[in-house]
DNA sequence: TATACTTAGTGTAAAAATAACACTTATTAA
DNA sequence: TTAATAAGTGTTATTTTTACACTAAGTATA
């Protein structure tokens, strides 16, 4: 126990002064970290895939936000998981949502890179701080969502995920690699379930897979594995509205 | 830059004051954590599949070491997969090794809720905070390595994958979630090519994926398919000292 | 009410991949 | 010379994947 020793922190503004005993690291060792969860939020409209990107609030005395992922640090009594849930309910008010970790960015230099240091008051961020980012993507229903302003995001809207526009910090680098474990992960996850309406037609699922795979599948080919797959579960309704024919309706089934 | 607060830290002890600037985080964010890594390390040896676990070091007054997997903190100016791979040379003096980062794990639990919280300082952990663990998994040759002894550990010693024994923290589920990562990239990342000798007979690399996968193989069938990777190249050379006819032995060619 | 437009929906045959299966060969030791 | 041991090798049946083009159902309009 002899590694533990009293320290007073001495606040030179409240002229406070708080007494913690504190364990002492070896000099080498961190502890000097921030620890932030980003979400790149999926969504599916038509015929394209977007993301999520929020415009942070500027500070009252700040003339511009600055486009990001929403993310947040993660607070002391909750779990990962939990941080990055909260991050996207306070921005959709939607709980519950398919939500995947798939990555942690710890670059020393992710933050201090950034030149323009003012912008990371603007991310209530300590510039003199390391910050490491746990990443997850989520996925939610287009028809679903409804955007929220929340206290960390000024505005948020969708952009098409081949059309993102530069963003802070690494990022551009954090969609990109979620783009590809959303790829990764297609056929295991319920990834359809997650982003089609809850009706929908064959079409548009092939439409889903074509536009995240970024590839082409033959329709009746697309079709006769679609049938093997006892999740997908045809209703007895037909598309309306429609000036040809309309095609049938389909929904997912939970597995047991 | 309202935030940016003066402090003093006062170490009681050394009876020194320093001075810092400290931007004030909003009181729910965290900063109070800690970030290591760990490391689970797989070698191969014949027909088992092995993972290194160490005993640290108990401190002076203490009477034994505990189990667990490698890690350390993460050191403030390096990145981390250098913290992984600082970790690996450290316990092995190898450099260059395969090294894949697949989870992280940060249950604001995991490291208080150890019933034995004296355990936790043989760790050089301060039982107050919290840290956040990014886990990586690295193969190595058995044949290669040479098991030093660290700074934090008092002995490693390779047990077999299917018979870990009780570890710190949730070390156990982190090593099953490490073989389930590395089952996934068997196919996909160069893993025959770390985990075997330079040079290698087709019954040995049929055991490797085995072992792994826990599932056997047709022999014909599985050389047939070896056959199609123009990675695995036969040698002029075959097999010595074995009492039966003697295999031909193959290498792994790195990809261009 | 016929026609033009649009997307839905459907089957078959060829090719490729996978799975199942058993005997001969090369070497060493006794 | 023989016994023991693991190496090495091909064929056939089954399943999966690929390639490919026309008819059907509905809406709008002339």
């Amino acid at each position: 126990m002899k590694n533990i020793v009293r320290l007073c922190i001495f606040d030179t503004v409240t002229r406070n002064c708080k007494f913690i005993n504190k364990y002492r690291m070896p000099e080498r060792h961190s502890g000097v970290l921030d620890v932030s969860v980003d979400n790149v939020i999926f969504g599916f409209d038509e015929n394209i895939l977007k993301v999520l990107v929020i415009e942070r609030k500027p500070f009252p005395d700040e003339k511009k936000g600055m486009s990001a992922i929403p993310g947040d640090l993660v607070y002391p009594k909750e779990s990962l998981d939990e941080a990055a849930a909260r991050v996207l309910k306070d921005l959709t008010s939607l709980e519950g949502l398919f939500l995947k970790q798939f990555h942690t960015f710890g670059n020393p230099n992710r933050v201090k890179d950034l030149k323009d240091q003012e912008w990371l008051t603007n991310f209530r961020l300590n510039p003199e701080r390391r910050v490491i980012t746990i990443a997850y993507y989520s996925l939610i229903k287009m028809d679903e969502y409804q955007l929220l302003p929340s206290y960390f995001a000024e505005k948020a809207e969708w952009v098409d995920v081949l059309e993102v526009p530069d963003l802070a910090f690494d990022h551009n680098e954090i969609v990109s690699k979620a783009l590809e474990a959303l790829r990764q992960g297609l056929d295991k996850e319920q990834i359809g379930f997650e982003l089609l309406p809850e009706k929908f037609t064959l079409t548009q699922l092939q439409n889903l897979y074509e536009i995240i795979l970024n590839k082409k599948f033959d329709k009746r080919n697309f079709r006769k594995n679609i049938k093997k797959m006892e999740h997908v579960v045809p209703l007895n309704e037909k598309q309306e509205g429609v000036l040809h024919k309309p095609a049938q309706l389909f929904k997912f089934e939970k597995a047991v």
